[in-house]
RNA sequence: GGGGUGUUAGCUCAGCGGUGGAGCGCACGGUUCACAUCCGUGAGGUCACAGGUUCAAAUCCUGUACACCCCA
C-alpha cells in the first residue's frame, strides 16, 4: 500500500479533481422530465474585477446548495456569468489608457469600445477561474455575459416593450449626476453620509426696499440659480410677504416669495431659497408653482454662464468666493455648524450634484405592485424573513428608476432622433427611416443603460429570452437566488418585477440573503483600506476546501462575518484530522471490500450507526432550512468528536485486541461505513478532500459529485446503544478526570474499582469493560454492585455508577474531601431545582408529560448521586 | 426622522421556550504505530438592564442603555 503522508496538502488533490469532473461533465445540466429540475443563477460578478471574499462566500452557498441537490436527485443547473458592469469596467480602461496620457476621447467611441471588449477577451476569465478554484460547480457550458448577442437582445426587446407601454420615458428630472464619472446614476447609486458642513443665513432684500427676508441654505452657491423664496402658507411671520419680490444677492435678480407646504417652519429662518434646476425637492417646488429653473453648475462641476461672475470656477472654489462676496456685501447673517447628509458617488466618492437634465427613466409605481404582491402572498421567500420587510418598504418608497448613464460601455439605448422631425424612434433593430417623417438621417440616442437593467434580466435572459428554449421551459423560475443583503434593492427587486413584467413569473423562490464578510476589526473590506484578504491567498495556503468551511462554520443567515486567521487554521485542522481519520481507516482495512453486511456488531458499532444516522436526520434539516452553519457544525462535531475520539479508539480494541473474524470485519465494515457516509455529508463543504478520500475507499461510481445523499434509516437507530454508550463515556470520562487530578500518568495502567448502581448497569458495564480498560486504561478493571469500596483511593459518582480510583500512595484526604464536597454541591443544585420544580403543582398539571417524566427521573438519579457521594465522605471521614 | 440588527466564557461567534455551547486563547499532564495541524483534563458566564407573558425565559413581548447597518 503506498504511503499515505500525514499531513493533507490541497494542492496536490485540487486541481486533480476540479479537471477530472470538468473531463466528467458532472457539472452539466441535462433538461430531464424523469426529474426535479434544481437551478440558481451565480450573481455575475464584475467582468473585470477579481474573486474578493463577498464572491468567496455567496458562492460557496451557492455550490453547497448545488451539490446538495445534485446528490439529492434533482436536475441541478447552476448558471454562471459575468456582468459588464459599465462604469467599474470603463473605469479600469480609462485608467490604463491615462497610463499612456490618453483619455477615452483621443480614442473616440467605436475604438473605445473595441478596447473594452479586447480588455474583456483578455481578463474577462480571470474570475470565473478564481470560482473554479472555489470549486464551484457551475455548468459551463451554459456561461452567460450581460453584453453578449442574446443577453443584449433580451436588453433591447424589454426596452422597447417597456416603452411601448408607457412604462419607460424619457423626461427633465433633477437627478443625481457625478461630475467626476460625467454620468448620471440612480437613486441607490448614491451614498449618504453625514457631512460636517454650515448653514449660511442670506439676506434677500425686498425690491420694494421695506426690509428683507432672511433665508437659510447649506449650499450658498446655488443662490446663483434661486428662482424663488418658499415660506410655509401658515407662518404668521411671513404671510404678508408672500407674492411680492426680492431681490437676489449678487447677481440682484427680480424672484417671488411664494409658500409652500414643503417648506419647515422650525427650520433655519423659515424661509428656503428655491433652486429648481439644483434640489430635487426645489424643483418639485418649482413644478407646482411654475417657476423657471436655471442651471448655474455644470455637468462638469464648473458654474455656467449663467452664473454670471462665478462662470467658470468650480462649485466648491466657487461658494467659498460667494460667501466671501456675500459676507463683504453685507448679507450675511450668521453661519451656524450643520451637519447634513451629503450624497457621494458609489464608485468614485465625489460628491454628487442634483442636476436637472433630461434622462430616460422606467415608471416604477405599475412594476412595483406586483413584485410587491409576490413577497406578500408568499410565491417569494426571503430568508431570513426579515429582508421582505426591508424589500417591501423599498418598493413602497419608490421611485422612477433612471436608467441613461453618460457613458460608453454598455447596452446603447434603442432610441433614434431624427434630425429633419425630431420625432423619437424607439426599436429594437437601427430603423432606416424615421416613422413619422421618413427622414432617413437618424441619430441614435449616444447614452447606455445603467448595468443593473441588464442584470435585472438575468434569470431568463441567461436561458434564452425572448425564445422559448428548453432551459427556460425545464428551469425556469429559478430555485434560489444566494445574494447579500446590500443589492436587495440593485438586483433582487429589480429581477422580481422584470420577470413577472415579461415571464408572467417569479424569477425565484427563495431568495437566501448572506451578510458581508468583514476584517477582524469587523470593518467593511475595501481596496482604500487595504484590509481586503484575497480567497486566492487563503486558497493558496490552506486550500479551497478549508476557505469554504472557515466562510461558512460559526455564521447565520443574513449576518455578517468578520475574517480570521485563526478561523482558517480551525478549518485546516479538520481538514487533517478528517485527513488522518481516513488514514487509519484506510491503514487498518488493508485489502478489506464491503461485501456482505456484517453478522454481529459490536456496542460501539451500534453506537456509532445510531449517532450517524441522527446526524445523517440533522444535517439534512439544517440545509434544507438554508442553516449551513449549523450543518457544517454537526459535521464537525460528529467527524471529531464521536467517529474520531470515540469510535476510532474504540474500535482499536476489535481490532488490535484478541477479537475473532466476525468481529473485525464488523468494525472494518462499520468503519468504512462510517467514514463513506460522511464523506458524501461532506462533500457539499468540502468537495475536494471528500472527493479525494471516498476515491480511496470502496465506493460506487465514479465520482462523488454523484454519490445519492446519505438517508436516515430508522433501523440504524439505536437507543439501547446510544444509552450503553452512555455509562461507558461516563464512567471512561470519571477515570480520566481522576487521573488528570492526582497526575497518574496516562500511559501507566491502573487499577479501577466500578460499582454500577443496578444489576443492569453492572451488566452492561461488564459487557464494556475492554473499553473501559483500554480508553481509561484500567487495568485491573474490577465491577460489581457489591465491590468493597477501597479506602484510599479517589471517587467519583456518575449517574450510573461509583468508580473508585485506588492510589497506591497515601490519599490527599482534605483534597480528596473538598473534590467530592464540591461534587456533591454540585449534585445538591442539580437536586434542588428538580424537586423544586417538581413541588409545583402547575408545573406537574401543565408542562408535557415527558418533559416531567424527566424531571422525575433526574431527580431520582441525583438523589441517588447525593446519597453515594454522602456515603464516600462520611466513609472517609471515618 | 423611519426601519433593521447586535449586546451570551478573555476574544470571535453558535444556540432562540424545558439543568448555558463551540473554536481560539489560558492552566495542568501527555513521543502507546490516524493525526502535536494531535490527545486527555480543567478553570472561566446573575446569557446588557428593567418590567411583562408562561408551570418554565438567553430564548417570546414591552421599554431603557450602548454599538452597528439601511433608508430619508
Amino acid at each position: 500500500m503506498a504511503e499515505i503522508p500525514k499531513v493533507y496538502d490541497p494542492h496536490l488533490v485540487e486541481k486533480k479533481w476540479y479537471d477530472y469532473w470538468l473531463q466528467q461533465e458532472v457539472f452539466k445540466a441535462k433538461p430531464d422530465a424523469s426529474k426535479v429540475p434544481f437551478s440558481i443563477v451565480i450573481p455575475p460578478p464584475n467582468v473585470t474585477g477579481s474573486l474578493h471574499m463577498g464572491h468567496a462566500l455567496d458562492n460557496t452557498i451557492q455550490d453547497i446548495l448545488i451539490r446538495y441537490k445534485r446528490m439529492k436527485g434533482f436536475e441541478t443547473l447552476w448558471l454562471p456569468g459575468t456582468d459588464h458592469a459599465g462604469i467599474a469596467t470603463q473605469h479600469v480602461v480609462e485608467e490604463s489608457l491615462a497610463e499612456e496620457g490618453m483619455s477615452r476621447h483621443d480614442l473616440g467611441r467605436e475604438r473605445f469600445v473595441e478596447l473594452v471588449w479586447k480588455w474583456k477577451e483578455k481578463y474577462g476569465n480571470k474570475i470565473l477561474l478564481q470560482l473554479q478554484r472555489l470549486g464551484a460547480s457551475c455548468d459551463w457550458s451554459r456561461l452567460r455575459f450581460t453584453m453578449d448577442e442574446g443577453c443584449s437582445r433580451a436588453v433591447r426587446e424589454v426596452f422597447v416593450r417597456l416603452y411601448d407601454k408607457g412604462l419607460i420615458y424619457r423626461g427633465d428630472y433633477i437627478i443625481n449626476w457625478c461630475p467626476e464619472c460625467g454620468t448620471a446614476l440612480s437613486d441607490i447609486e448614491v451614498e449618504h453620509e453625514d457631512d460636517s458642513g454650515q448653514l449660511w443665513y442670506v439676506r434677500y432684500p425686498l425690491e420694494s426696499g421695506n426690509g428683507e427676508i432672511v433665508v437659510a441654505t447649506t449650499r450658498p452657491e446655488t443662490i446663483l440659480g434661486d428662482t424663488a423664496v418658499a415660506v410655509h402658507p401658515d407662518d404668521a411671520r411671513y404671510t404678508h410677504l408672500v407674492g411680492s419680490y426680492v431681490l437676489l444677492p449678487v447677481l440682484g435678480r427680480r424672484i417671488p416669495i411664494i409658500s409652500d407646504q414643503y417648506v419647515d417652519p422650525e427650520f433655519g429662518s423659515g424661509a428656503v431659497k428655491v433652486t429648481p434646476a439644483h434640489d430635487s425637492n426645489d424643483f418639485d417646488i418649482g413644478k407646482r408653482h411654475q417657476l423657471p429653473s436655471i442651471i448655474v453648475i455644470g455637468p462638469d462641476g464648473k458654474m455656467t454662464k449663467e452664473a454670471g461672475p462665478y462662470s467658470g470656477l468650480d462649485r466648491f472654489e466657487c461658494r467659498q468666493k460667494l460667501v466671501e462676496e456675500l459676507n463683504r456685501q453685507g448679507y450675511l447673517v450668521k453661519t451656524e455648524d450643520h451637519s447634513k447628509s451629503v450624497g457621494h458617488c458609489y464608485r468614485c466618492s465625489s460628491v454628487i450634484e442634483p442636476l436637472l437634465s433630461k434622462q430616460w427613466f422606467v415608471r416604477m409605481k405599475p412594476l412595483a405592485k406586483p413584485a410587491m404582491e409576490a413577497v406578500l402572498d408568499g410565491r417569494i421567500r426571503f430568508v431570513p424573513e426579515r429582508f421582505s420587510k426591508i424589500y417591501l418598504t423599498w418598493l413602497e418608497n419608490i421611485r422612477d428608476w433612471c436608467i441613461s448613464r453618460q457613458i460608453w460601455w454598455g447596452h446603447r439605448i434603442p432610441a433614434w432622433y431624427c434630425q429633419e422631425c425630431g420625432e423619437v424612434t424607439v426599436a429594437k433593430e437601427e430603423p432606416v427611416a424615421c416613422t413619422r417623417c421618413g427622414g432617413a438621417r437618424l441619430q441614435q440616442d449616444e447614452d447606455v443603460l445603467d448595468t443593473w437593467f441588464s442584470s435585472a434580466l438575468w434569470p431568463f435572459s441567461t436561458m434564452g429570452w425572448p425564445d422559448s428554449t428548453n432551459d427556460l421551459e425545464y428551469f425556469f423560475p429559478t430555485s434560489v437566488l444566494v445574494t447579500g443583503y446590500d443589492i436587495i434593492f440593485f438586483w433582487v427587486a429589480r429581477m422580481i418585477f422584470t420577470s413577472i413584467e415579461f415571464m408572467n413569473d417569479i424569477p425565484f423562490k427563495d431568495v437566501l440573503i448572506h451578510g458581508l464578510v468583514r476584517d477582524a476589526d469587523g470593518r467593511k473590506m475595501s481596496k482604500s483600506l487595504g484590509n481586503g484578504i484575497d480567497p486566492l491567498e487563503v486558497i493558496e495556503r490552506y486550500g479551497a476546501d478549508t476557505l469554504r468551511f472557515t466562510l461558512i462554520t460559526g455564521n447565520t443567515p443574513g449576518n455578517d462575518m468578520r475574517f480570521y486567521w485563526e478561523r482558517v487554521e480551525a478549518s485546516r485542522n479538520f481538514a487533517n484530522k478528517l485527513w488522518n481519520a481516513a488514514r487509519f481507516v484506510q491503514m487498518n482495512l488493508g485489502d478489506f471490500q464491503p461485501t456482505d453486511p456484517p453478522i454481529a456488531l459490536s456496542l460501539a458499532d451500534r453506537w456509532i450507526l445510531s449517532r450517524l444516522h441522527r446526524r445523517i436526520q440533522e444535517i439534512t434539516a439544517f440545509i434544507e432550512e438554508y442553516e449551513l452553519g449549523e450543518a457544517a457544525r454537526a459535521l464537525y462535531d460528529f467527524i471529531w468528536d464521536e467517529f474520531c475520539d470515540w469510535y476510532i479508539e474504540l474500535s482499536k480494541v476489535t481490532l488490535y485486541g484478541n477479537s475473532n473474524d466476525d468481529m473485525i470485519y464488523a468494525t472494518k465494515y462499520v468503519l468504512w461505513y462510517a467514514l463513506e457516509k460522511v464523506l458524501r455529508l461532506l462533500h457539499p463543504f468540502m468537495p475536494f478532500i471528500s472527493e479525494e478520500i471516498w476515491q480511496a475507499i470502496p465506493h460506487d461510481g465514479n465520482t462523488i459529485v454523484r454519490a445519492p445523499w446519505p438517508e436516515m434509516e430508522q433501523r440504524y437507530l439505536d437507543a439501547g446503544a446510544e444509552d450503553k454508550m452512555r455509562v461507558v463515556m461516563d464512567v471512561v470520562r470519571a477515570i480520566r478526570n481522576m487521573r488528570a487530578e492526582v497526575e497518574v500518568p496516562p500511559t501507566k495502567a491502573t487499577r479501577v474499582v466500578v460499582r454500577p448502581v443496578s444489576d443492569e448497569r453492572a451488566m452492561a458495564v461488564t459487557e464494556s469493560a475492554k473499553y473501559i480498560t483500554a480508553l481509561g486504561r484500567a487495568e485491573p478493571l474490577e465491577i460489581g454492585t457489591e465491590m468493597a469500596r477501597p479506602k484510599t483511593a479517589l471517587a467519583a459518582v456518575v449517574p450510573s455508577a461509583e468508580v473508585y480510583l485506588p492510589l497506591e500512595g497515601l490519599l490527599d484526604l482534605e483534597k480528596e474531601l473538598a473534590r467530592l464536597h464540591k461534587s456533591l454541591s454540585e449534585a445538591e443544585a442539580d437536586l434542588e431545582r428538580s424537586r423544586v420544580k417538581l413541588a409545583n403543582p402547575d408545573f406537574v398539571r401543565r408542562a408535557p408529560e415527558e418533559v416531567v417524566e424527566k424531571e422525575r427521573k433526574r431527580l431520582s438519579e441525583n438523589q441517588e448521586r447525593v446519597r453515594r457521594i454522602q456515603d464516600r465522605i462520611r466513609m472517609l471521614n471515618d
